[in-house]
DNA sequence: CATGAATGAGCCTTCATTCAT
DNA sequence: AATGAATGAAGGCTCATTCAT
């Protein structure tokens, strides 16, 4: 057998393996049963349990990303990317749901430069969505009330402070990964466009309103 | 030393080494030796490392709870109370960051039992979260408009639907969840009253419009 | 068993199996059954199988260098200390056998550090003898023959060249192992004294008439 | 390509392999790696790991000792054939560093057969300069003070006890290591004769004088 | 002739855990 | 109450070695 589809074997019952057992909890033998290969082939191909479970996050990351990839064009108005991405991701989950366990749960678990990578690719997802966010503001916001290019501001990532944009991709990135869980977990058979029009309902009129100058204030601070 | 304050010592310890090594990476050594006691004392007193971290998650989880409970005043409207609560949480995070740490990035690593009872904590968070969404779709409905009582329906968790209010309660605390993240990594100095009404603001008023009828339509839909 | 005792007793084993099956084919499970004591007692005591290793060629070399000093008497005459400290040389190897085959066989099969330290042993006793042999070239000359200073000029060990006691006694102590190796390896039941008798008459007599300005000559140079 | 030839260039790039990383460090990968072949090649040539290297030790053996036969023209007086020898040795072993250390420091690292043959090999040496040695004290002796043929009688292996010649000749070859030890290994850049010249200056007027019946007396022996 | 693919076996190391005092 | 001493069990990793082509 070749050995690139070897490799993709290997990579695919370590994924269940990982996804089943844990990062730590997982033992190679247990991998290398999994797809009925022997140990040292294992480590001959992937070199060592880091650098395989490094493997495996790169690729079901870049499954992912494939996938938001697809699905967002960016000819469309913000509002909409969010949304087809939105929905992409809640299928990607349905559909990969090992993929997902060990993206989401098992990440943090490996040590400094896996763990660091990872973050990585989440801080791209992220950057993308606020940068949508941003557009956002500009498409959304009404001449008149707010100045369009000072709705969500642009993130100054160096600067510390950062713009309204990135905590709210940061929130908004969050409640999409906690309604996956809550899909997987629940056993709730909600269609990917439910779940993300859910969402965007909660947030996108949120954001609307909230470039018409309303504000949550609390009541003691009337 | 009475055995109380031991103890209390030996979670403290714990906490400490959990937070920063991880739970597998973390030794019973590392642990007995951050406390100053004897490896025998510490598994007298706790029994086990999966006990003792179940402890730890325990003790810091009452924290929480305790923080967030006494933020929450219940003759306060459900809104006020929603954003109480994220402002101890909020506060909670950035004064306990060890505990955090714990309760949200090490938790999964655990195995089944303590991970389960993890997930039960956040689970009662959650419906008390959507309890109060479904109280605030209440306060919030528009008489005429829609039925007051179907505004968010109170959770059939057995059901396996759950009506609206609880889907909306998941993304919120994950919403609630990525922010803290936020605020911990990325050194932004923000007060929890900012943080807080940041979130309310984006979903507040959101659940507001929806009931009023408003929904997000993809263009595709139209 | 206290842990000073329980580390000789296993610095014991070591050396009794390092010497029968040399370092690398010794194996931690031998070496913990040999002093039948639990591997984990080994790690925790001695810290790896380089680091026993070592301890062990650190404590052989002291017990040798110790018999060395306990036999020479700086007062007494040169010649008369280098006879004293060959006969504790053999009298140490044929009653250390193990002790002289892992310092002698075994140490250059360690990796680097470990190598670096036997080899900086070696030096120092080398250094020694030839300090001896210099010291013998002033007692030996004869004056009017050669100047006595320049006898056995001391080594200058940065410059290169190094004078001529530090080849002989590089020689010297080269024969001296070889003898050793001879003694054990043939069976020869021989006398420290005369082995030690043997070799001084060889080279002793040698750099008397040396010093007397003979030289070998190759008939060819005639 | 022949495979005469073929196993030339294994046993070049094994001995370079071992000379560099040591027997048991020195893995087949890297020798086939450095030698441009696969490894199944490689055992279906030399056959296994101790093999190959018994192969090595055998070729380098030759080697020396065709230099050292080149060298000594049987015809010469033993104290020239002595002579010859060792400046042959010398440049021996300042021209093949690397056949010099797979012989002599790695040789003793293999397990039982191979060791053997190394140690045959240097007591075929050892056995000529003793042959040597005997011969010269019958050249060297005059009549009258001993008896020439019991100068240094022929070593009786078996017997055990083995004359006075055999223990001068592992004197001698031992000094001849130790001698090229220093010499590769402090970088002094002697001529082999000079090294030579050296040590037969050390040792050939020590046996002369013994043979007149001096001893080297210990000074507590009066 | 030559090799990519594959493995059985074993070693070093560590960790949670427990006696005996 | 507290501990120094000790271990069973298991895991990551590597190596010499061999088919099937």
């Amino acid at each position: 057998m070749p050995r690139a589809q070897r490799e993709q074997q290997m990579l695919d019952a370590a994924v269940r393996v990982f996804s089943r057992s844990g990062y730590h909890s997982a033992s190679m033998d247990e991998i290398a049963e999994e797809c009925a290969v022997s140990k040292p082939l294992l480590y001959l191909y992937l070199g060592s349990k880091e650098a395989l479970f490094a493997a495996c996050l790169r690729r079901e990351a870049d499954r992912l990303i494939d996938a938001l990839a697809r699905a967002v064009d960016p000819s469309l108005a913000p509002g909409e990317q969010l949304y087809r991405g939105l929905e992409a991701f809640f299928a990607f989950v349905t559909d990969h749901r090992e993929s997902w366990v060990v993206l989401y749960q098992q990440a943090g678990a490996a040590g400094g430069p896996v763990a660091a990578e990872v973050a990585n690719v989440r801080r791209m997802v992220i950057d993308a969505v606020a940068e949508l966010v941003r557009q956002s503001g500009e498409a959304l916001a009404v001449p008149g009330e707010e100045a369009p290019g000072a709705a969500f501001p642009a993130p100054r990532r160096e600067g510390g402070g950062g713009g309204e944009a990135l905590p709210i991709a940061h929130a908004l990135v969050g409640a999409a990964d906690a309604l996956a869980d809550w899909l997987l977990q629940s056993g709730v058979a909600e269609s990917p466009e439910g779940t993300a029009r859910r969402l965007m309902t909660l947030v996108w009129i949120g954001m609307d309103r909230r470039l018409q100058g309303e504000r949550f204030a609390p009541p003691g601070a009337d």
